[in-house]
DNA sequence: ATCGAGAGTTAGACTAGTCTAACTATATAT
DNA sequence: ATATATAGTTAGACTAGTCTAACTCTCGAT
């Protein structure tokens, strides 16, 4: 089938809601996602459904059918095998890789993407801790990374796993030095939504709203 | 300015229309080169000259203003980078790669192309032997090599520049064996439009019109 | 100097993706 | 149980890039 990079954009946004929200993805999700009026992503529901990548309701939901999911996952091993070679070839910060992957996912041949995977070594996870699907978009095993609202406070832990996706969340991260591999020391897991950290590198406590610390992995270094 | 891939597209046609046929660039000749049809040619110089990327006279032919060529050698420097990573460092043949980098050209940053060169150690040519531009799309001095039409039968030669963007004649050096690094002893240079060469590696003899020999570069062995 | 073949343009229609305006379904609070 | 706020859909319009059909310009042959 022929997928234009819109549709393709649609069918991500869709993946990545389902796993984040844990809840039916509804119009409006995508269209605050896509920053597209809902009308607009009705209609293109209605294509995507047509096709047979998405399972739409009309006012209750959307899902991912097995074939939707394998054009995403395709997706998602091209972006994050960009994402790769950029930070590990072309020296790109770890917060500047997603947009540039973003593009390039929708342009690149599965040719490019397996010659790719070669050249870098047939990796398992990206720069963030993120998993790659292999060439038959099988996800490798869960990521073994424990989440930061997990801890204690006074644990010392490396951070493996960043969420990068948004970038309000990626610029704070970035802007207070925690990103893949950075030492830190959880000091307070509030119950108010609220994880503070201090980087070994800073010193300098760093406050976290809990749906951010949540999605960070981290692997222990001292307890 | 905002410009589409479509829109990019045929100012690089122009540009190498420009440079093959070396007469006006007509509507014709780009509706063939970009299948598609004429008032599709038309409505697009309109929108291009409006832009005053080209300059378009109608009922007579269209070319390139200095913005339109900018735009364009920014395009021939992704492309030609691109090609070079892709046999260099991912293992395509030289003849698979132009598709790829075609379609990538477009969308690739410049900040990318600027770390792709560096990665690359600033190459001046790719590998089919055409120039590369330099960040600031200046053109590096004219390549040396003489057109295969300019040797003597007897002849040995190494190629060192191949034309690889009409598939029809890619594909016929391909078969044949010749591309870049290939050595060759020129057998004829009929004056029927046709110069027939002899491959080292095949001892086969292989006949070329005029106007594919024409577009081989080729450095001198042994006269 | 003119005529006609062929190249080129104009007119009008279609698609995908977008929008705004108007309408409808859902679900929550009473 | 119902009203109403909010989320979602339908209707209709717009743009870029494409097409076909119809018309017009250009230039070389006479």
């Amino acid at each position: 089938m022929d997928l234009s990079p819109i549709a393709e954009d649609y069918l991500k946004t869709i993946y990545h809601l389902e796993d984040e929200n844990g809840r039916p993805v509804r119009t409006g999700d995508i269209s605050t996602a896509l920053d597209v009026t809902s009308p607009t992503v009705t209609s293109m529901l209605d294509s995507l459904d047509e096709r047979e990548l998405v399972d739409y309701t009309p006012y209750k939901g959307v899902e991912l059918t097995d074939r939707g999911t394998e054009t995403v996952l395709q997706l998602v091993r091209n972006h994050r095998l960009l994402e790769t070679f950029l930070m590990e070839h072309l020296d790109y910060s770890w917060s500047a890789v997603h947009d540039e992957a973003d593009c390039l996912e929708h342009y690149v041949s599965d040719e490019f993407t397996r010659r790719l995977a070669t050249f870098l070594g047939e990796p398992v996870t990206d720069p963030h801790g993120d998993l790659i699907p292999d060439s038959d978009l099988k996800m490798p095993e869960k990521s073994p990374y424990t989440a930061l609202t997990e801890y204690e406070p006074g644990d010392t832990v490396t951070v493996e796993q960043v969420p990068h996706r948004d970038p309000d969340v990626r610029d704070y991260l970035s802007r207070h030095r925690i990103g893949p591999g950075t030492q830190l020391v959880v000091d307070e897991v509030s119950s108010i939504d609220l994880v503070t950290v201090v980087p070994s590198t800073t010193e300098t406590s760093v406050a976290l709203p809990t749906h951010v610390a949540r999605r960070i992995g981290a692997r222990v270094v001292t307890k």
